[in-house]
Parts: structure tokens; C-alpha cells; sequence
DNA sequence: GCAAATTAATGATTTATTCAAG
DNA sequence: CTTGAATAAATCATTAATTTGC
């Protein structure tokens, strides 16, 4: 029955909640005895040390910060690739941005709609691709394609005895109990 | 007389029986091979594709888990109010109900790895410290020495005049509109 | 009753976070 | 510190429920 016992903070949803919650309201940069006050409240909710505290507070604002640096530098692509400014050779160094920028709307649905009726041939770009534990899903315009590359059964979460065996559609009785949640 | 072509899966009442039974039973997270046998056999029942099947798992998951979040997060509040924890310093013999708490749903495996209880806690020699901007902290253990150092009044996010007198957990009236979505 | 208008659910996509390997 | 893989969270978009005025 020895715990985990894992070398760093797990977050208990609690936790990650408040110091979110106190993120959203501003406070990105706690001096030391929020920190000891924050760390205190927190530890109602599961271990904790102050350094986590900190180190989170850090975190955060690190990544909120590129994120931001992020998003604006997109913008301002954005502005040069509308207003041609970058029409010649530029144009392929870009593809690192542009393959994130141009993914906001531009889905395959919304550049070759289905209406036309078939009007439009074959949407040949790889338009989004989304990798899954197992398997890569290509969408090419309305289309997946689901290729299964393995199953791991080492996965931990497949822990759940009944999974492995999991009868997919025992289907018995009609009568299932289908009791809401 | 075209069919209404939907542009998105509508799953059939049989079909939404079979992946609440499933998920109920536990299959919360399919890998791709099952994803393609339950596919296969909704198919029976309708149209489908395995991404809607994917989708409808990663959606399930996550709408139950935003359900349960809410009321966590109002026992949490209620919790607080109730009991005034907010005041308390280090209060840890609480565990047995700290326990129940976190533990209530702890969801996501990477915050809980092995399914057990917290995180255990206390490498018992000096770790580190560090420097921050208006902070030194050193850690002997568990425990954390933070001397405050000088608070940068220059640093942008100061001029939210709240940080200055920080209600941790300001906890206000019962009403806090918790405005959905 | 019945559609137009509104709102709620939920399918589909995109973005962010987390863990850990390199 | 950086990167890749897995997945959770957030968001967008369309369909279903429902409300509403006739």
C-alpha cells in the first residue's frame, strides 16, 4: 500500500484550481509570504512545499508570456502574408507559421465545401492531422483516414482489468438498465 | 429526395446506448483497434465513421469530468465558507477528509500515476534555492525559507492595485454568479 | 399547431498541458 | 532545455430542443 511516491508535486485538482483562479485574478508574481500563505491553503488539499508554489507561479507566466509572444508574432505574419508584403521568395520560409496560422478557420470543410457537389476535385492537401496514442488520423477534406499503427498493451491505463477482455458488445437483453448519469 | 446530408454524424438512438453502456462499463479512452471494431459495429445501426467514434469518447470524457469539476469546485467553495479554512495556517490532520476530496474523482492519470492516494512528499536534504526577483528560498526539505529580498515596484503586473492587499481567497458573497461557459 | 427565433447539446477542431526521453 | 507523444481543455459549428408570436 506505499503510495506513489512520486519525486515531484502532483497537482490535486484543487489545488490547480486555485492557483489558476488566483492566476486569472492578476496575481502572476507572488513575493514570498504569499507564497507561504498560498502554500498553506494548499496543503489542506495534499502535500505540497512552497517551491512548488513558486516554481508554478513561474511556470506559468513563463508560458502564458510565449504564448502571447506567440500569438502576436502569428498576427503580425498574418498582416504581411495579407498585404502581400512577403509575395516572392519569402513565401516558403513562412511555412512554419503559416501551417499554425492559416489552421484557425481554414478547415477543409470551410475552403471545399461539400455543397459544390462534387464540383471541386479531391482537396490534395493534408489539412489537419490529428495523432492519437495508436493511430494517425489524416483528414483530407471530409475524409479520415485512420491508420492503426500499434496497440500498446503495456499502456498503463489499460490497468482496468475489464478493458482487456473488454466485450465490446455483449449486447444481451434488451432490458440494460441504461440508467442517467 | 436526398437524404438531409448532414454535415456532422448523428448518432441513432442504438448507437448512443452502445457508447454509454461501453463508457459506463468503463472504456473511457478506446485505442484505435477498438475504436475500429466499434465502428464496425455501429455501422450496423447507421453511418458512421471511427472519428465520430474517437470524437464522441474524448467529448463524453471530457463533459463528464467538466460536470464533475463544477460541483467539486462548488463543495469546494461551500467547504471553505463553511468551515473557515481560509484562515487556518497548516492545518494537516485533516487527511481523511482531505482524502475524500481529492480523491472525489482524481481524473487525469498523470496527476495521480498510479492510482493511489497523494503524492508523497520529503526529500529530507538541502534541495536548492533559488533567487528570484524579490525572494531567496531555500529548501531544507520540506520546508521552504523564503526571505524576502525587495519587491520590485517597476515590475508591470503591480499596478493592479489588488495584489497589494490579496484576498487569497476573497470568498465573497454566496452569489458569485458563476456565469456558465 | 407551426415555423421563425432562441437556446441548449453535442459533434468536430484547434490549442494547451503534461510527462519524459534525448 | 528541447522535443515528441498522448491527451485534456477550449473553442467552433451544427443540429436538437425549446420558446414565442401568430
Amino acid at each position: 500500500m506505499s503510495p506513489p511516491k512520486s519525486s515531484r508535486w502532483c497537482p490535486t485538482p484543487e489545488q490547480l484550481m486555485i492557483l489558476q483562479e488566483l492566476y486569472r485574478r492578476g496575481l502572476t508574481n507572488p513575493n514570498a509570504s504569499q507564497i507561504q500563505k498560498i502554500t498553506a491553503h494548499l496543503s489542506f488539499y495534499g502535500q505540497i512545499q512552497g517551491k512548488s508554489v513558486f516554481y508554478w507561479f513561474q511556470n506559468h507566466k513563463a508560458r502564458d508570456r510565449q504564448k502571447l509572444r506567440k500569438k502576436l508574432a502569428h498576427q503580425l505574419l498574418q498582416q504581411h502574408v495579407l498585404l502581400g508584403l512577403y509575395q516572392h521568395n519569402h513565401q516558403h520560409n513562412l511555412s512554419g507559421f503559416t501551417h499554425h496560422l492559416s489552421s484557425s478557420r481554414c478547415t477543409a470543410r470551410n475552403l471545399y465545401p461539400q455543397g459544390g457537389g462534387g464540383c471541386e476535385e479531391a482537396p490534395a492537401v493534408v489539412m489537419n492531422h490529428h495523432r492519437s496514442k495508436d493511430c494517425v488520423m489524416r483528414m483530407y477534406g471530409d475524409d479520415v483516414t485512420m491508420m492503426i499503427m500499434d496497440v500498446d498493451p503495456n499502456f498503463p491505463c489499460c490497468r482496468n482489468k475489464r478493458l482487456e477482455t473488454l466485450e465490446l458488445f455483449p449486447l444481451r437483453s434488451p432490458a440494460v438498465k441504461d440508467q442517467e448519469r
